[in-house]
RNA sequence: GGAGGGAUGGCCGAGCGGUCAAAGGCAGCAGACUGUAAAUCUGCCGACGUACGUCUACGCAGGUUCGAAUCCUGCUCCCUCCA
């Protein structure tokens, strides 16, 4: 289908559109007129993860070209869990937590949109505004009639809990009507006409339509995004250090520089539509490099990804460093941007183990980490591996050089200096 | 309320009195090969101690036994069928 605006036209291009309710009626409505959509968060942690990026793109596109976004914070239905895609329960958690975490979540949106009362500036909202106000009895005779619990367990966050026997409680199965409801307070308050999420969230987007449809007589429209997986099937978003954070307090802006920078070869072009704001030619022009080339288009996916979500600086820091580490023969790494470890006079007098060494730069988990890492040949310091595990690092070790590099395997490394 | 089945390491899943820190798979980490890629091959994969070792762990609490993930009792939670 070719579209007609340029919001559509837009994450079409770029990949994002997976399913959606009536695109072409959407295009003509998004063609003609500036409209209002919202994405909702679930408010479990306190940062995105890379999968979550996907809609902090989406809303940021949704501006660029004229629409309103409402960032909508699920501080109500946060409270209830979502089951979509999940084999079990959430863990409640309380709402000090929650709050926490909406503030902490927010950060990427100051960033990455404008927010304010004209026409087109993203407003934040938090669903607990509503929800938590919410008389059960009325509730249910104002919603509840227009849901059926037949049409209800034929969705696939309630299928598939059922078909592998695990347990969905009354609250999950709830989950549902009041992501429904949040659209029909959304459309009622902001005529928003829109509401994108990832693929789980299709069946959710669904009922919201339907109640919005039904309560209002009004059509509304529903759109979500393919859920990101690599080129070799595993879902994406993991390092040597955990879940790949938003969050810099996290995952450091250098990790997630890395992060980008170890993207497989197959996934470049893909990653770079997704997560990049760079015009299409040229990321055609960077996925068709080819064998060890393709690095460099690899560096520009990790510079711009970085970029939009760390800023500029954080880019120049994160790349120098992985310059002066990968790129560079004996370079000082004084100003690089690793984790730095300072060691007294007085720790270097009696001598520190190496296996704390590891430890204390969060290279590993454990001493007997640290130790199996040795074993294995992929402990080094300053490049030289490490043959003895009961190494003990002196004030000698300082003699030549004021830094040292700590090294766990060729891309994880930390810094030791001299107080 | 009744009958039966189940709960094992990050996940899946075997074990059903000792040789069990617990098979196998996935995920993860490291090494080799490369391009900071993928695929492949190899090693590692509870914590602490240099080590014989100690501690923690097979839903929870007790018990039997020289010895329990395995047997018994009670409890909690889940599943299926019946009411």
């Amino acid at each position: 289908m070719s579209l007609k605006s340029e919001f559509l036209k837009t994450i079409e291009d770029r990949g994002f559109i997976h399913q959606s309710t009536d695109l072409s009626a959407l295009d003509t409505l998004m063609a003609k007129e500036s409209i209002t959509t919202y994405i909702g968060f679930d408010a479990t942690a306190r940062s995105f993860h890379v999968g979550s990026l996907i809609q902090v793109m989406v809303l940021y596109w949704l501006q660029q070209t004229g629409h309103r976004p409402l960032v909508l914070m699920g501080g109500g239905t946060t409270k209830i869990g979502d089951p979509s895609g999940k084999d079990e329960s959430r863990k409640l958690i309380d709402d000090q937590e929650i709050q926490k975490n909406i503030e902490s979540l927010s950060t990427i949106f100051k960033r990455t949109l404008s927010f304010g009362s004209g026409p087109k500036d993203a407003i934040l909202l938090n669903n607990a505004d509503w929800i938590d106000s919410l008389n059960y009895p009325s509730f249910l005779r104002d919603f509840g009639v227009h849901f059926t619990v037949n049409r209800m367990l034929t969705f696939e966050s309630v299928r598939q809990r059922l078909d592998r026997e695990h347990p969905m409680t009354f609250l999950e199965f709830n989950y549902m009507i009041l992501q429904a409801y949040d659209f029909l307070e959304l459309n009622k308050k902001y005529n928003c006409l829109l509401e994108i999420g990832g693929s789980d969230q299709w069946g959710n987007i669904i009922n919201g339509v339907e109640l919005v449809r039904k309560v209002s007589h009004k059509t509304v429209y529903g759109l979500t995004t393919p859920l990101i997986t690599t080129s070799s099937g595993s879902k994406m978003g993991k390092t040597a250090s955990g879940a790949v954070w938003l969050n810099a307090d996290l995952l450091s802006p250098y990790d997630y520089w890395q992060f980008w920078r170890n993207t497989e070869d197959a996934d470049v072009g893909r990653f770079l539509r997704f997560f990049t704001l760079l015009p299409l030619d040229e990321i055609k022009r960077l996925e068709k490099l080819e064998g060890a080339e393709i690095n460099e288009a690899k560096k520009i996916l990790a510079d711009h990804a970085t970029a939009f979500v760390h800023g500029e600086s954080a880019v120049k820091e994160a790349r120098a460093t992985a310059q002066k580490l990968f790129e560079t023969a004996n370079a000082s790494l004084d100003d690089t941007s690793l984790p730095t470890l300072i060691l007294s006079e007085e720790e270097l007098k009696a001598g520190v183990p190496i296996l704390d060494l590891f430890c204390r730069l969060n290279l590993t988990a454990s001493k007997g980490e640290a130790r199996r890492l040795i074993e294995g040949g992929g402990g080094r310091l300053n490049d030289a591996s490490i043959s003895d595990e009961l190494f003990v690092l002196k004030e000698t070790a300082f003699e030549k050089e004021s830094v040292l590099k700590l090294s766990a395997g060729k891309k994880r490394h930390g810094l030791l200096k001299r107080k």
